[in-house]
Order: structure tokens, then C-alpha cells, then sequence
DNA sequence: TGCTGATATGCAGGCGGATCGATGCTGCTG
DNA sequence: CAGCAGCATCGATCCGCCTGCATATCAGCA
């Protein structure tokens, strides 16, 4: 249950550091990507996070987007199992939201040696 | 002919911005995405990056990715075609390397509203 | 010109995923 | 305690894509 981005932010992985990647980090790289590569869950992502408190419920989501509830159910699924969502269940809804930080995880995996490092800038 | 990347860089769009991103540009995201978001050519992009000369040809390619050479230069015209890479033919070989700060645009896309912008910091 | 080697393209098999309708589950509510 | 509303899950369908084999294309060379 570790949300595969949390299970790889550990060893700081980057394709474009500077030793060529591991296929098993490139495969679980991949996975979060894959969880971002569409258009329906970038859109939800949108939304949520324009969204009032910056969470939204199923039931928010399946008009703006013109997919079905099973679909949409579908798709926050997955984008919490990669770690980008977070889900909250009150009473009969499922409240979901951004995971702080999360996405901006990503983006820093994918930047290269920029200036600042995570540790010491110099 | 326009390289996906470039074809959404000029509208600043991100998914985490304030306003819920349109069909249309997460459509063309989520593409760019795709493009990553498979193991096979992240480590593309990541043997290019670590090569000699920040280049390489199909040739040298094919062993360390255990994959046919058919298969390798599909994947590298998906990379080309999304605006990651780019291609020079010299004599039999055609030598990649990197689009420069093509990817580090993509992780610019999904950064939200970061402290310092890249015109202005104030 | 004919041959060899490096790439690209066509074709086809097979797997994964996006989608929906139907159904099950679970808290409200009357 | 029924009944209902919000979500999740299941089963099925359809489409796209990763991969390899076979083949075409092109540049250099004898």
C-alpha cells in the first residue's frame, strides 16, 4: 500500500542526472507517469484542485468531465494509488484531494541538475 | 510538424495553476506524457543523456535496452515526434540527443505556482 | 554497379487499459 | 426497518500500444 511514488522518492531517481537508470526504477517511474498520461485523470486533478477547499466528492466530478461514475470512480483509483490523491470518506461521500507536494515530486524528478539541490545548493 | 511540446508551451498551461485545464490541452499533456510514461524510453533518454557526447545512434542502443532494433527506433520516434528528442542524420547513422530543456518543461508544466517565476521573482 | 551494414516501415499477435451497464455495499432518512 | 443516495466493484467490450519478424530504404564501399 505504499502509493508507488512514495516507494521510489527515497532513492533519488532522476532519467537525466547523470548514470543511466535501472530498469526497475525506470519501470516504477513509469507507472506514476502512466497515472499522469491522461487526459481524463489531468483533468481531475484540475478540478479538485480548483475545487472549493481543494477537494471534491464522485459525485462533483462525473458532469464536468462527461464520463460515467464508474469511470471516474475508476480513475481517482488510480491516481491515489500512485500517490497523487488522497482519499477521505465523510458519511456517504468520498471527499478527495491533492497530496501536498506530490506532483511537484514528480517535476523534480523529471528536472535534470538544476542549481538548487535538494541537500546543499553548493 | 511540431513537435507536441511545442504545439502547448506557448498557452502556459498547467493542471495546478487556479482554473480547471480545458479538454483540449489535457489532451495534449496527457500526450506529451505518454510519451514518458513508459520504461523502455525513459532509459532512451536516460543512456542518450549519459552518453559521450549527450548523443547516440540506434546501434548503441538496442544491446543495453535488450530490445529489438525495430522496436528501439519506434520508441525514439515517439520521442522525437513529442518533442523530447531530436535527430541527425550523419553518414548510415542517425544520432539522438536531447531536445535542451524539453523535459525540464514538462516538469515546469506541472509545477504549480512556485515561488520564483522564471520572468519575475517578486 | 552490386553488396553490406545501419535504420525505418509494414504487418500481426498479444496484453493492458478506458469505458459503461449492472450490481453490491454502506450510511442517511423517513 | 425499509428505502434511497453515493461509491466501489464486477464483467464485458473495444481500442490502442508494445514488441518482434520480415522487408524496404539508403549510404558507403569494392
Amino acid at each position: 500500500m505504499g502509493t508507488a511514488l512514495a516507494e521510489m522518492t527515497m532513492p533519488q531517481i532522476s532519467p537525466l542526472n547523470g548514470e543511466p537508470i535501472e530498469r526497475a526504477d525506470a519501470e516504477r517511474l513509469a507507472g506514476v507517469l502512466k497515472a499522469l498520461a491522461d487526459p481524463a485523470r489531468l483533468r481531475l486533478l484540475s478540478l479538485i484542485q480548483s475545487a472549493p477547499e481543494g477537494e471534491a466528492c464522485v459525485c462533483d466530478l462525473t458532469a464536468p468531465l462527461g464520463l460515467s461514475q464508474p469511470t471516474v470512480s475508476h480513475h481517482l483509483r488510480i491516481l491515489t494509488e500512485a500517490g497523487l490523491l488522497q482519499r477521505e470518506k465523510r458519511g456517504v461521500w468520498a471527499y478527495y484531494s491533492l497530496v501536498p507536494s506530490a506532483i511537484a515530486t514528480i517535476a523534480d524528478l523529471l528536472t535534470p541538475p538544476r542549481k538548487r539541490a535538494t541537500k546543499k545548493a553548493r
